[in-house]
RNA sequence: CGGGGUGUAGCUCAGGUGGCUAGAGCGCUACGUUCGGGACGUAGAGGUCGUCUGUUCAAGUCAGAUCACCCCGACCA
């Protein structure tokens, strides 16, 4: 008997989505305004991800350096474009002091202490690390160079929620400077490529992913580039970016090097990142009513074993379970022996199921009769039993087709929702009842994409392909679909 | 920053027209019985009622101020 069940995601997507994060132990909010707490299990998921991302950037060629958390005022405001885009949600540092207010009863701001020059906390790291590449950077041999910063940053949002928006977040961000723009482009398109495979092989998401139109770029990039998961309720999550920043950077920070025939030359500039926001669309995408769903690689538990006794067979039971696991772990980390005494099997089943375990044993009289296992999918809620012998191999591979299963719904999920439109009528209808993605043909101008968004909501996500049409809003000709969605 | 709402136990909340020792469920602790889908019984612990000021013999309750948080918009990874 289910005493509270968590609220299912027909009747509200937003508080299931909260349900989730707290029930499964992954986040709290902190006491922290828009903040939140990781919690151990939360985090576990979080460097998993790392993990493997890191292995990715580093096949890039980028090495892991680390940047200074504070940006003098002077440095941020040097791109004009790049200032305008973060001065709305900066966190400023004006003091150094604090000192016990004059009837001794509470600290205050010295004001005494005041900063000569005010300190922004890093809503993202170009400035403060193009400052120093410009000291790096001299001659074409030094290029291209490639720099990864694993790093907390700050942007004061209105609204937050937790992993999908929070003042501060964890985030990777990818710097690369370059000899030609060619090979800039080459980069940018490289580390878009790198997210959307790792979202397939490692996330399990299925994504769209393109160009940017102008008024969805970074803040002082020539182009920008996105890749766009879609979400059970039809709504697009934008978890990844790549920039071309072209020389926009390099000419205010003053990066210039001497190439090969000996002339000073401006050098191009990519950046590229991913944050904390794709555990919130790993949750979002594979849950389900019963709480979190993990892909195998990322999950910090894949397998738990539930052992099923009585005062009676207390000890043989416990015998087979560590037999079990010793077994399992021959082919697999991260095996759990769930043998705490005092709670009752279905607590515990409840309890792995809400952390989204991919797959549990059970393991009772019945099994030890038979010699075999029960084996519970929690992707399907499939049970089958598994002969003892010959268990780690296939525990392996059904870890294997979980995270292939989760991928499938995931490219399934975005068929579904993926229209084609020729009229506005349609677009509209389309967005505003299943949602989903949208394509169709765009003329490029910004008073059409204000438009359909001042309509329907929908935003332009991404280029989709060269192709002659007629935009969908105007009418006029145009050579190039793109495609549209409500977004997170 | 606009519009709305809420602050009482760890959590979710109840406490008409002011009144005596502050209420429930869940959770927590101890003991016992249980254990193949969130077990049950008994006994306990836990609160300066967001903060300040006022009205009153008397304030969780009324008034004013203040702070904090949540929801809905505009901005964003």
């Amino acid at each position: 008997m289910s005493k509270r069940g968590i609220t299912p995601k027909e009747k509200n997507y937003s508080q299931w989505y909260l349900d989730i994060v707290e029930r499964a132990q992954l986040a709290e909010a902190s006491t922290v305004r828009g903040c939140m707490v990781i919690k151990p299990y939360g985090y576990a998921i979080w460097e998993n991800i790392q993990r493997e991302l890191d292995k990715r950037i580093k096949e890039l060629g980028a090495s892991n350096a680390y940047f200074p958390l504070f940006i003098p005022i002077s440095f941020f405001s040097k791109e004009a474009d790049h200032i305008k885009g973060f001065a709305k949600e900066s966190a400023v540092v004006t003091h150094y002091r604090l000192k016990e207010s004059d009837d001794g009863k509470s600290i205050v701001v010295d004001p005494e202490a005041k900063l000569e020059e005010e300190l922004i906390i890093r809503p993202t790291s170009e400035t403060v690390m193009y400052d120093t590449f410009s000291r790096w950077i001299k001659s074409w041999r030094d290029l291209p160079l490639k720099i990864n910063q694993w790093a907390n940053v700050v942007r004061w949002e209105k609204r937050t929620r937790p992993f999908l928006r929070t003042t501060e977040f964890l985030w990777q961000e990818g710097h690369t400077v370059h000899s030609s723009h060619k090979e800039a482009e080459k980069q940018v398109i490289d580390a878009l490529n790198m997210y959307v495979r790792f979202a397939k092989e490692i996330l399990a998401l299925d994504t769209y992913s393109g160009r940017k139109s102008d008024s969805e770029k970074f803040a002082g990039a020539v182009d920008t580039y996105g890749v766009e998961a879609l979400m059970q309720d039809g709504k697009a999550l934008q978890f990844g970016t790549s920039h071309d920043l072209g020389q926009n950077f390099a000419k205010v920070f003053d990066i210039k090097y001497v190439n090969k025939k000996g002339e000073l030359e401006y050098p191009w500039q990519t950046s590229w990142g991913v944050s904390t926001r794709m555990v919130g669309a790993v949750i979002m995408s594979h849950s389900d009513n019963l709480g979190l769903v993990l892909p195998p690689i990322i999950a910090p538990i894949k397998v738990v074993i539930v052992p099923i006794y009585s005062e009676e067979n207390k000890e043989e039971v416990n015998r087979y379970a560590t037999d079990v696991l010793t077994k399992l772990n021959t082919l697999i980390d991260d095996v759990e022996l769930d043998d705490r005494d005092f709670v009752t099997p279905g607590y515990k089943y409840n309890e792995w199921e809400k952390k989204g375990v991919p797959i549990r044993i059970e393991i009772g009289q019945n099994d030890i009769e038979k010699s075999v296992v029960t084996v519970v999918r929690r992707d399907t809620g499939e049970k089958t039993e598994i002969n003892k012998e010959n268990l780690a191999s296939e525990v392996s591979n059904i870890l294997l087709e979980i995270q292939q299963n989760l991928l499938d719904r995931s490219r399934n999920l975005i068929e579904e929702h993926t229209h084609e439109v020729s009229s506005y009528k349609e677009f509209k209808e389309i967005i505003g009842s299943k949602k989903g993605f949208v394509k169709a043909y765009w003329c490029g101008s910004k008073e059409c994409e204000d438009n359909i968004k001042y309509d329907t909501k929908a935003t332009n996500r991404c280029f989709s392909k060269e192709r002659k049409g007629k935009c969908v809003y105007c009418g006029k000709e145009s050579t190039e679909e793109w495609v549209f969605a409500i977004a997170y």
